[in-house]
RNA sequence: GCGGAUGUGGUGAAAUUGGUAGACACGCCAGACUUAGGAUCUGGUGCCGAGAGGUGUGCGGGUUCGAGUCCCUCCAUCCGCACCA
């Protein structure tokens, strides 16, 4: 009988369906476990190869735990609001909800075929208005709370507007940004839109005009995770950076505790690495400097306290908004001459030319707070307006680019370290001797940086601060496909819309593009085309592409609650996600913001946790295989080894891999049907008359025409074949290359799997009790399979089915209680042909995925011998098979006498000879 | 420059706490059955060597009875960040 893993396929999925096998529901009686993927963003392209490697990892862990008795949510949805779509929406005038509907019917289509195990059930769109209300709820819930940094939680703001009535904002202890001190009398006292202008200071989701990263291609500001290379991370597009008023999440007050939570979290060194160094701490001190003949005083912050004796001069930022102020009328048309040139370069080209030393003297001068010296103040562009107060002190021994500066502009280089040569470069070790330096002679930098702070603070001037790199995130885009803010404006003032108006629906616009006046396509919906209107108009803006996967994992827990985003019994059920597969590149996108959202919930009582996924694997990438055709000067296609030594003339051209043959060679005819400029292609043919190309190692992408589909592989070979060959090419993590020839060695296995259900033509098992050997095998591979299940190693899972295959095949097995133990522990990897098997072996059945999982019982693999191999100086010579039981002396003893023994040890007497027990013997000479 | 990861046959890889390096597959070679094979089965396959044997986990050193595994130096590749004060 044969292997028809077609019709077994499209059969079980039926039946699984009509079943509803994967259903899940809250049980309290089953300890739950919450596996998830990274859901996808449906484009048109459809699935590789690559895109399922994760899904198919995430259901053989969620099938596996579900055997084990664990109550396994295993969802899966779409994330639906994004660029692509709307990009086509524009080129077409094709409303973008529809292109989404038909790549989501697409996307289903081959996941079904993959065979699995989600429940449907729960699927959640990002852009399906029953989801995103629920977006629009808690971005509302992030409006009205603010960040109280001595209790270190977000609260709402309702608390911060009782404590203002009561004494002003002057003991009030919140991360904002607000400049402004006032009373309660003066609270009192201002106006409604005053009194807004503050709150937006303070709110955890507010307006704000701050400098964004504007991408004119896009027609949208970008968050700084959506900018690669200074370019956009969809498309390429340039970025400038623009003042504008742009919605903010104030992500920046979670930077401790998004920090510290990493620590408490199961996730790869690498992401944990990359967000550390994404919110970016460091530690030092502000300090004041007085600004000589002025009011004003510039604040610096510094990692290096221990070295303010070494300041010689101060550069501000092009930008800082003293720079006007101080700059001495001499200096006035060359500071304003650099003001200008330093505005004209994008941040990338700023970036670019970190060689070419620039900056200009503004005349001005500051009062060194410890010597009383005047330092001169100076601009550069190497100093950042957004990063810390924009403004540096300047310790030219100890900071390369100080003193790179400090050469360029002839400015002095004091040094402040003992016996440390200058003379080339700074020195930026922190293991000198602090010198010149007044009270801090002779300290090391952590002992001179705390006396230094401590002298700092008894001045007034300035304290310890810790600094962060992360910025708070741009939350508004200029685009249509995205979710509309609850927010209408009132008095030019951003108001919340009631719950009860939610959703905002998103209103139909005649296009999407923004209107004449630049305002975002919203702006063109007509006041009836909008669920409601309110005020003098909704907000236009939409929320970005980060919103709606920020909570995504709570809704699968309850997917169609109207009245909550999910029901508190059912998110204390569930809780945090206990496994989460996913690619690297959310890194610092989605992973950080879920963070952020998640704490954010948690601090005003919504959720019992605070990180949303406890563990947390990257999937590799899996590449494709390019195929390279060369083309000479002559026109004609070379093949590989017909090519001369130079090959100047030569270009290089990627052809479809479906056209080529198993050995490289190109099918030509089929090439020239491929594209027209190769219908009349001449060629340059081997000796065999074939034309052989490269293989060469691509990201897997339809432009470089190297895309390998689930869906022939699947037709061909079958999804279990195909799931355990991605789970075969090796550790889940690791990047690597696709090659659809070694398929057929899985495919292969699972024939011999069934062959041993059908060793007499038709399907039979005996009953007899199981032989040891056989039983061996199968304990052997249990333990293997819970082990490699249990440290995530799904590649060397398959490797022991095979061995397990194999040694029952030799052992002529078909005894009923092996095979139906293996079948179960298989039945993950490969659950269509093990639940028709199982359907054989126990019929009337629900699912094989309702059986326990098999247990390991060590009794089985007992052994009275081992074959001890012996080795001389560490080298493996021979092998001796002992019982045992035998003692370490008995042991040596039996091993020394025997002939090959003798014939390595060549007359000598061993110097040592070490025994481990059912482990080595080794003899050193 | 900083940080992270990875280097093992022709290829994908395995070796979980230091204990037989290359399991399991692909590919290749030889053979069997076949009209045929992208079917199935058997044997072989790190490299050098006819063999005995030698040699071998990016390079070089160290610790150890014993190192792919631990330590140090260096090299290469990939990824992330990058004037962050």
């Amino acid at each position: 009988m044969d292997y028809t893993f077609n019709a077994i396929e499209a059969k079980w999925r039926q039946l699984w369906q009509e079943r509803n096998t994967y259903l899940v529901t809250e049980d309290p009686n089953k300890p739950k476990y919450y596996v998830l993927d990274m859901f996808p963003y449906p484009s048109g392209a459809g699935l590789h190869v690559g895109h399922p490697l994760g899904y198919i990892a995430s259901d053989i862990y969620a099938r596996y735990k579900r055997l084990q008795g664990f109550n396994v949510l295993h969802p899966m949805g779409y994330d639906s609001f994004g660029l692509p779509a709307e990009q086509y929406a524009i080129q077409t005038g094709q409303h973008p909800a529809i292109t989404t509907k038909e790549n989501i019917a697409r996307y289903r289509e081959q996941l079904d075929l993959m065979g699995f195990s989600f429940d449907w059930s729960r699927e959640v769109r990002t852009s399906e208005p029953s989801y995103y209300k629920w977006t629009q709820w808690i971005f509302k819930q992030l409006f009205n709370a603010y960040y109280d940094s001595s209790a270190n939680k977000a609260k709402n703001i309702s608390k911060l507007i009782a404590q203002f009535e009561q004494e002003g904002n002057i003991y009030v202890t919140a991360i904002h940004d607000c400049e402004q001190q006032f009373d309660a009398a003066t609270w009192k006292g201002f106006s409604a839109v005053q009194k807004e202008e503050i709150l937006q200071q303070y709110r955890m989701a507010y307006l704000a005009e701050s400098w964004v990263n504007w991408c004119p291609a896009l027609g949208t500001v970008l968050a700084n995770d959506e900018i690669v290379n200074g370019v956009s991370e969809r498309g390429g597009h340039p970025v400038e950076q623009k003042r504008m008023m742009q919605w903010s999440m104030r992500i920046k007050a979670y930077s401790e505790r998004l920090l510290e939570g990493l620590d408490r979290i199961d996730w790869s060194d690498a992401l944990k690495e990359q967000q550390r160094n994404w919110i970016g701490k460091s530690k030092g001190a502000s300090v004041h400097f007085e600004v000589k003949d002025s009011q004003l005083q510039i604040e610096v912050f510094t990692t290096r306290p221990d070295t303010i004796f070494g300041v010689s001069f101060m550069v501000l930022a092009p930008e800082h908004p003293f720079v006007g102020e101080i700059c001495t009328d001499a200096q006035r048309s060359a500071v304003e001459a650099y003001q200008q040139q330093a505005a004209l370069k994008t941040e990338r080209d700023r970036q670019a030319d970190v060689k070419n030393i620039s900056g200009a003297f503004t005349g001005a001068y500051a009062v060194h707070p410890f010597t009383g010296h005047e330092i001169p103040i100076w601009i550069g562009d190497y100093v950042l307006a957004s990063y810390g107060t924009g403004a540096v002190m300047a310790v030219p021994c100890g900071d390369q680019r100080d003193y790179d500066f400090a050469k360029h502009f002839g400015l002095p280089i004091p040094n402040i370290f003992a016996d440390i040569d200058i003379d080339e470069a700074a020195y930026a070790e922190k293991d000198a001797i602090i010198a010149n330096s007044d009270f801090l002679n002779g300290l090391d930098v952590k002992a001179a940086s705390e006396k230094v702070i401590a002298a700092i603070e008894n001045k007034g001037i300035g304290q310890g601060k810790t600094n962060y790199r992360l910025r708070d995130a741009v939350f508004s885009r200029q685009r249509y496909w995205g979710e509309p803010f609850p927010v209408y404006y009132q008095d030019g003032l951003p108001q919340l819309v009631d719950d009860e108006m939610l959703p905002i629906t998103l209103p139909e616009v005649d296009a999407y593009l923004p209107t004449a006046d630049g305002e975002p396509p919203l702006a063109r919906a007509s006041k009836e085309a909008w669920s409601c209107q309110l005020g003098e108009r909704m907000e236009y803006n939409t929320m970005p592409g980060w919103a709606g996967s920020s909570w995504y994992f709570l809704r699968y827990m309850d997917p169609h609650n109207d009245a909550a985003f999910a029901d508190p019994a059912k998110l204390a059920y569930w809780k945090q996600v206990d496994l989460y597969i996913g690619g690297s590149e959310h890194a610092t996108g989605h992973l950080l913001y879920a963070r952020f959202w998640t704490k954010v919930l948690f601090d005003l009582g919504y959720l019992e946790f605070d990180e949303p996924f406890a563990k947390l694997i990257n999937q590799g990438m899996i590449l494709g295989k390019s195929a390279i055709a060369y083309i000479g000067p002559d026109q004609k296609m070379y093949s590989l080894e017909m090519l001369p030594e130079q090959k100047e003339g030569f270009r290089e051209v990627r052809i479809l891999i479906d056209l080529l043959n198993d050995d490289d060679s190109i099918q030509l005819d089929a090439l020239k049907a491929w594209q027209p400029q190769y219908a009349n292609q001449e060629f340059v043919t081997n000796a065999a008359g074939k034309v052989i190309v490269k293989r060469e190692v691509d990201k897997m992408s339809k432009r470089w025409y190297n895309v390998v589909t689930p869906d022939d592989l699947c037709q061909k070979f079958g999804a279990d074949t195909l799931r355990m060959y991605e789970m075969f090419l090796g550790p889940l993590e690791q990047s690597k290359p696709w090659d659809t020839k070694g398929i057929t060695g899985v495919h292969g296995f699972l024939k011999k799997y069934w062959r041993l259900f059908h060793l007499g033509g038709h399907f039979e098992v005996t009953d007899q009790e199981p032989r040891p050997e056989a039983l061996k095998t199968l304990h052997k591979t249990i333990k293997k399979l819970t082990d490699d299940l249990d440290r995530f190693s799904f590649n060397t899972g398959v490797s022991s089915f095979m061995i397990c295959v194999n040694e029952l095949t030799d052992q002529k097995c078909n005894n009923r209680y092996i095979l139906e133990q293996l079948t179960i522990l298989m039945a993950p990897y490969a659950p269509h042909i093990c639940e028709e098997i199982w359907s054989q072996l126990r019929p009337g059945t629900s699912s094989i995925f309702d059986a326990s999982y098999p247990v390991f019982d060590a009794r089985y693999l007992q052994e009275a011998n081992f074959d001890y191999p012996v080795s001389f100086n560490g080298k493996m010579r021979f092998k001796v098979n002992l019982d045992l039981a035998l003692s370490l002396a008995e042991v040596e003893q039996e091993v020394l006498s025997k002939p090959e023994a003798q014939k390595w040890l060549e007359g000598k007497t061993p110097k040592k000879v070490i025994v481990v027990h059912g482990k080595i013997v080794n003899i050193v000479l």
